[in-house]
DNA sequence: CAGTATCCTATCGGATACTG
DNA sequence: CAGTATCCGATAGGATACTG
């Protein structure tokens, strides 16, 4: 099998990890993965996010080409965020995890984060 | 299919994803895949890591049901931390995502979480 | 060996207010 | 509407030193 050391030392793996090891950008993927949305459209749909981070979550997505930003030239202004193919491919794996967590939600003593 | 809403507002998902999303749970995690560590033994196996976190880390998955400690008795003193089964459970869905990273490491612009 | 304690910094992340 | 700017507190995380 080929899944024993992925995570140790200074793989690729640990790298990319640590991109999406943050409170936002998985829940952000997932915001767009069922097609593209705006920016208030986006942050509606996810709860709880606040401006500066949905901002920051989305550029340093697009750094990391999971997302594109497209600027609409209607009247009011407007944006609109979308999955590259690379991001889309990342809806799979996450999803697997977002199973575990519901099949597993009641096994975890507390959600509790806290040290 | 259930894979689209999974993440947003206050699914169970939400709750124990933000327990992963650290540098370090899943790491760890897998640190333990191949069986029983003793606490140098997994730092050292690690890599990267210091005693503050690795010790946070591992209290915080205890916590959690995901890793037991036990202390041994012998002369030296030692513990040895393992994966209880809700652990071992975490594995297959968190080894996809470490796939799909090694797959796409080249993809990701830069590695840089920096904003 | 297996931690704990302390210090310090950087980042996370929320709230609010402001702008084109 | 889609941000940016700013302030603030809380946490993450590293380094080092210390202890049973």
């Amino acid at each position: 099998m080929t899944d024993h050391d992925v995570f140790l030392a200074d793989c690729p793996a640990r790298t990319t990890l640590d991109l999406i090891a943050d409170t936002w950008s998985v829940v952000v993927v997932f915001g767009l993965g069922h097609g593209p949305r705006r920016y208030n459209d986006l942050r509606d749909r996810i709860g709880g996010i606040s401006n500066k981070m949905l901002t920051q979550t989305l550029r340093k997505l697009e750094r990391n080409n999971l997302v594109t930003r497209r600027a609409l030239s209607t009247a009011p202004a407007g944006a609109e965020y979308r999955l590259t193919p690379l991001g889309e491919s990342l809806l799979g794996p996450v999803s697997v995890l977002a199973r575990w967590a519901e099949e597993h939600a009641d096994e975890l003593g507390d959600g509790g984060s806290g040290d």
